[in-house]
RNA sequence: GUGCCUCUAGCUCAAUGGCAGAGCGCUGGUCUGUGGAACCAGUGGUUGCGGGUUCGAAUCCCGUGAGGCACCCCA
């Protein structure tokens, strides 16, 4: 096709901004990744659910704040109903448990892993279509449900080999208490998180000068300054928010939250190590109502993996009634990001395990009863496709996709009865018993891949 | 959404406003019973795209697309 017919036929093959195709092996490591995630979610007693892309834009509207608002994809469909491409997770998941209350058995555990859009400005590990993890706990207000979601993040990290990651935690209640404290009105009270939540980047000098300029006065941004400070053992930090605090009920309802939290971590043998109480996390999402986390990795700059977080009252916008629930998201772009930048994972180049050669028009039979008889015995095989197929090419195209056995079945191998295997790794042949092809294939990927053992 | 930077062959990068190049890769061969190595030969381009300035633009200007950095926000 000239350039000119294929202008007048379709645009430049590129993809939307923000927007990416991923090649097999991007595939591979992303669907290991998902796979241990799964594995993970699983063993804590999540179950999978899934919801449609596309929601009433009524249904996302008004629930993650104007922020949110505006990197919402909105529009309108064929039949001019207002759409939006979903946000996240976790507002569907409300909408879902609306819907299906009587069909579900309450405490309600679900994970859900799926893309989720937002109009942003690409960068880095941040993308307009990218995917979550969610795992969220519906139809309890026991802190135990908040800790498991935190433990299943460091375990489900620790699957990945993701090292030194520490799950940051803070109660919104008690961001709520030092915003009233600082004496800035409600609805003021976002900027004052804000503010705070850039402790770590600008120091607190430059909290300071946000908060005055948020109109908060000097002793009450001192006042806010020395408390999210406060760094160390949960124990002895709540304590001492707890004194400093003692006369707002909220702040003491947000403290003995916390206190429960950290003590079913440490029931649940959580590694004190991968989590930290850190009063100056915000999280900008506006559902949020009681303890939030965060989990941040230092290495690569990346901004947080996950956010998660108590949302007593979101599921109450669809029913009228509350319903308590909790739960968080793993952004799966970023934890590829730092998978890839550490080489943490090793996921292999191909699904192939066996390419069977074929060696000459005589002998396809004897190839394709080959690759049958491995695809029953439950390995992945291939013969050769292309047109020319002299061995070498053949080998080539195993070597190129990291197929790590190549089998060679010749005039002298069926004369003897056997085939050999090669493994391309080291080069070593194996010439084995036609009988017992599928057992030595088997044993051969066993033996350098412990985990494809069974199956 | 705002500001700044970048875009040249499949990849990494060269080229004072004056002939668009190298390395790697890819294709073929040495080599039709076996991949990587070596050697030989070949293949590579609307310089992101569209306009403008100029005798002449990869280079300067405007617009636009994509990527990146910071902000904003966030997974």
């Amino acid at each position: 096709m000239t350039r000119e017919a294929r202008a007048e036929t379709s645009r430049s093959p590129q993809v939307l901004r923000g927007m990416r195709d991923f090649l097999p092996q991007q595939m591979l490591l992303r669907q290991e990744i998902v796979d241990r995630f799964k594995a993970v979610f699983e063993r804590f007693g999540f179950e999978p659910i899934d919801t449609p892309l596309l929601e009433y834009y009524e249904v996302l509207a008004g629930k993650y704040g104007e922020e949110g608002e505006k990197l919402m994809y909105h529009f309108q469909d064929h039949g001019g109903r207002e759409v939006g491409l979903r946000y996240d997770l976790t507002v569907p998941l409300a909408r879902f448990v609306a819907a299906h209350r009587h069909e579900l058995t309450f405490p309600f555990k679900r994970y859900h892993i799926g893309p989720v859009f937002r109009a942003e400005r690409p960068q880095r590990g941040r993308y307009r279509q990218f995917w979550q993890c969610d795992v969220d706990t519906v139809g309890t207000r026991s802190m135990l449900a908040d800790a498991e979601v935190l433990l299943v993040w460091i375990e489900a990290l620790a699957s990945v080999n993701i090292p030194n990651v520490v799950v940051q935690v803070n109660h919104r209640k008690l961001l709520q208490a030092l915003a009233s404290h600082a004496g800035v009105p409600a609805e003021q009270a976002l900027t004052v998180y804000r503010a705070i939540d850039k402790l770590e980047k600008i120091g607190p000098e430059g909290v300071r000068e946000e908060l005055l300029r948020h109109g908060v006065s000097e002793p009450a941004a001192q006042g806010v300054l020395g408390l999210v400070q406060l760094r160390g053992e949960p124990g002895p930090v709540l304590a001492e928010v707890r004194q400093r605090l003692a006369g707002d009920p909220q702040a003491m309802e947000a403290v003995a939250e916390l206190e429960e939290l950290f003590r079913y971590l440490g029931l649940l043998g959580a590694d004190p190590r991968r989590y930290a109480l850190n009063l100056a996390l915000a999280r900008g999402l506006d559902y949020y109502t009681g303890p939030v986390f965060e989990a941040v990795v230092e290495e690569p700059a990346i901004g947080s993996l996950g956010g998660a977080g108590r949302y007593d009252g979101l599921i109450g916008m669809f029913l009228g009634e509350d319903i308590p629930a909790t739960g968080g998201s793993l952004g799966l772009e970023r934890v590829v990001e730092v998978v890839q930048e550490l080489q943490l994972l090793h996921a292999p180049s191909t699904v192939t395990q066996a390419l069977v050669t074929v060696f000459d028009d005589e002998s396809w039979g004897v190839a394709l009863g080959l690759v049958q008889e491995l695809r029953a015995g439950g390995v992945a095989a291939e013969v050769y496709l292309g047109e020319r197929r002299d061995l070498r090419r053949q080998v080539q195209y195993a070597d190129r996709k990291g197929v790590p056995l190549v089998l060679f079945c010749g005039p002298d191998e069926l004369a003897a009865g056997v085939v050999t295997i090669r493994e391309l790794a080291s080069g070593e042949q194996h010439r084995v018993a036609r009988a017992d092809l599928v057992s030595e294939v088997r044993r051969l990927l066993a033996a350098r891949d412990p985990r494809s053992a069974s199956t």
